[in-house]
This record gives structure tokens, sequence and C-alpha cells, in this order.
DNA sequence: AAAATTAAAAATATCGATATTTCTTGACAC
DNA sequence: GTGTCAAGAAATATCGATATTTTTAATTTT
């Protein structure tokens, strides 16, 4: 078989098809917040068993995505203000922890794969679309890259995933954005590659509180 | 049913109990790392069937403690010097942040459910058994409690078990200890209840410094 | 003898069905 | 009218069986 889903990842198992599917939906709104997953509607809109459900729905829940309720099943993890801002507080703690090891042990080949990906990223500019989001992502995990530590950057791309999703929710309300992100991102990729890893973490960080201020407040509206 | 397990764990679900015997089964050792966990041995190790199984090693996976591989089931996660060094360096940092924010937010209430959960595990003396272990957890993670964040909570949580794993590795080999560390525990809990957060800190990655010295130079021998 | 191929065995992933548990609803008592 | 209880409905958790996939072992080919 080897169906290939809506963004184009080719899917090994039902599982992982699932998992992928789920954790999309989630992200993306789709499905809601504090919403009770049911096995058999989850079945059937992805056309596959209960078993790769129930697993993709117990993977989901170690991610943060997905809360189990003892013999009760499973619903979408809450949103609230506080957990936003718990997540933002942790992400820059975390992230500023990690590009600053990242860029401590600069090597070219390290330099040359995050020039690439943050052109592919400029390549497609912020048209929104899942393709973006992805080059995005893939920008900021590869700053943090180089850290050394796995288990390190698989907290921050946790943490990357937990935070989309209020952008998505935030998404709604209309509201201007004064800020240049694209510079902003130009600005980190340059002290980066300058290896001045202080200064990279500083512009990062503040990108990303920025970006909670203003999804902070458009939150409050909703 | 509702049997209970050798720790005295009610089990709520066949998945819950299995879930806590084989990440009991891998912290102890007696599922080495790296090794093939096989569904079907597993089932007959527990008297259960397949999904819980593999529902409990699903969850293990975002414990960082069981690994999947692609189409090829499960193995226990490798154990390795650089892992090690990795779980120590997050959990200095993590700890550090924690326990800051704990002890910074302090109220009689936290107060006294630390003393308790000192009170217990001094008097439970380290006699190595699992009650201990539990106990010394509950003492550890009391310490951090008031922090304020659930997600930060969790990632110490792991990183703590995570890190048992290696004190039941080096527990093979013979060494002499000269800390005290009933004291050391004791001169953390004073700086947490005299409300002074840099001290409590400061005592408690030294705490982890030095088991981690200690940890290091009996793994080399392995 | 080494490499490649293939057939058998083992293990995994998935499905469909069943046993439990929780949730809902309506009758009855107060 | 409100609260309790029981029966039925819905949903979850688990089991046993089957279809795939991977591993092993044996056979053939170079």
């Amino acid at each position: 078989m080897n169906i290939q889903n809506d963004r184009g990842q080719k899917e090994t198992s039902a599982t992982q098809g699932a998992y992928l599917s789920i954790r999309d939906m989630i992200l993306t709104g789709q499905l809601p917040a504090g919403d009770k997953l049911k096995i058999e509607k989850l079945r059937m809109m992805l056309n596959t068993g209960a078993s790769p459900v129930r697993e993709a729905l117990s993977l989901l829940t170690s991610d943060m995505l997905v809360e189990r309720i003892d013999q009760r099943g499973f619903r979408a993890a809450p949103a609230s203000q506080s957990n936003f801002e718990e997540i933002l507080m942790l992400r820059c703690s975390l992230e500023d922890m990690a590009v600053r090891m990242s860029v401590d042990k600069a090597d070219s080949d390290w330099e040359d794969a995050l020039v690439l990906s943050h052109h592919r990223m400029k390549k497609l500019a912020a048209n929104g679309d899942a393709t973006f989001e992805d080059a995005h992502k893939s920008f900021h995990m590869a700053l943090l890259d180089n850290c050394g530590s796995p288990m390190l950057l698989k907290y921050c791309s946790q943490l990357y995933d937990l935070n989309i999703r209020y952008r998505y929710l935030a998404a709604g309300s209309e509201s201007y954005q004064s800020r240049n992100i694209p510079a902003e991102h130009e600005e980190i990729l340059s002290a980066a590659v300058q290896r001045d890893s202080a200064l990279a973490a500083d512009r990062l960080i503040t990108h990303y509180r920025l970006t909670g201020e203003y999804l902070t407040a458009q939150l409050a509206d909703i």
C-alpha cells in the first residue's frame, strides 16, 4: 500500500499514520482543546482500526497533546493562558541553553545546514500553510541541532509543537503585527554564523518573548 | 479482580499494571539496556494480553526508557556514559530552575509536605529496596513540587527515573562512598525551610554532581 | 568459500469480537 | 420538584486470531 497523507509524509505503519494525522488535527485546532477523543470517531476519520488509534493516542499522551482519563478514554489536552505561559517560560530556558551549546560547538557542516534551512524557509515565505510551518520548525531546530544533547532537542521540539497550537488558536482574532519577523530570523542567523552564542541566544529569546506578548494579547479576547 | 503488584500499587487497568511492571524491570536492570523486548515474552511474564503490553511499551517510549524500531518492535533504551552525562547535565539545569522557583514561592503547606516526606525517607533509611527508592524520589520531588510548572515537574521526574537506572547499573561494582548522604539531604532541607532558594539550589546541584562523579567512576569499570 | 536467493519460522502489527466499565435516562420514592 | 436507583445504551479496554513483515536457515550459484 504505502499511502501518503496530506503533507506527503510516507507512512510506514498505520500507527505512525494515525499518530501524525491526529497530532496535526490537534495542533491546527481541528480537534479542539479539551474535546473528548472517541476511538470509534477517529477510527472512522482515519480509515483504520482501533489498535493503531489507541497506540497513537498513547504516544500523543507523552507529547502532552492528549490526556488519558483513567478508565474513560482520551481527550485533547486543554489549553489555557497559564499553560501557554508555562510553555513560553520553558522554551525560553531550554532553547537558551540549547542555542548556546549549539553555537559554541559550531562547525562548518552545521553552519551549512543552518543556512540551507533558513534559505528554504525564506523561499516559502510566510504563506501560513503546512509547508511553511514545517520549514519554520526546521530552521529553529537547525539552530539548536548542534547542541549535542538529543534529549534536550526532544524537549525543545515538543515545546515548539505545543506552542504552534496556541498560534493557531490565536489566529482567529485580528490584530496588526508591527514586527518584521523575517528580519528577526536573519538577525538570529547572522549571530549564529558569527559564532556569537550569547547574541544568538538573546535574539532568539527576544523573538520568542515578542511572539509571546503578541499571542497573550490575542488569547485574551477569545 | 484488582490484583496488586509487588510494590503495592493498586492497578486500575492491565495497561497501567504492565506499564509499572515493565518500567520497574527496566529501571532495576532486570530487563538489561539495549535488550530486545519481545511482546510474547513480556505477555507471559506479566500474565496479560498483547494489547496492554504494546500500549505500555508505547508509553515507555516517551519516557525514553524504551525505543521503538520501525517495524521491528521495541527494545530497552541503550545506556552509555554519554547518555548518563546528558541526563546529569539536564537534571542540574532543570532542577536548579525548579527548586529556585519552588522555594521562592514557599508557603507553609508546601513546607509541611516537604518536612513530612523527608521524615518518611529518613525512617526507612537507605535499605536500598524499592520502598526507600520511592521515598527518596518523593523527597526530591517534594522539594520541586511548589515550582508551579507541571511540565517542568514532569521533565524532572522523568530524568530522575532515567538516573535511577544508572544507579542500579553501577551498583554491581564495589567502591566506598565517603559521603554522608543523609546529611546532604538535611542540608538541602534546611536551606529550603529557611527559604534560601539560591543555597538550596546550590546544595541540590552539588548533591547531584557528587553522585554523578561517583557513578561515572563506577560505570568506568563495567 | 563467499554471495545471493529463497523457503520456513518467528515476531510484529492489525483486525474483529467480547467483556468491562462508565454514562444516560426514566421510573419511583420522598 | 428533587434525589436515588436500576436498566439499558454507549464507550472503553482487552482478548484471540490473522495478515504482514522481518529474521533465520538452507540451498544454490558464481
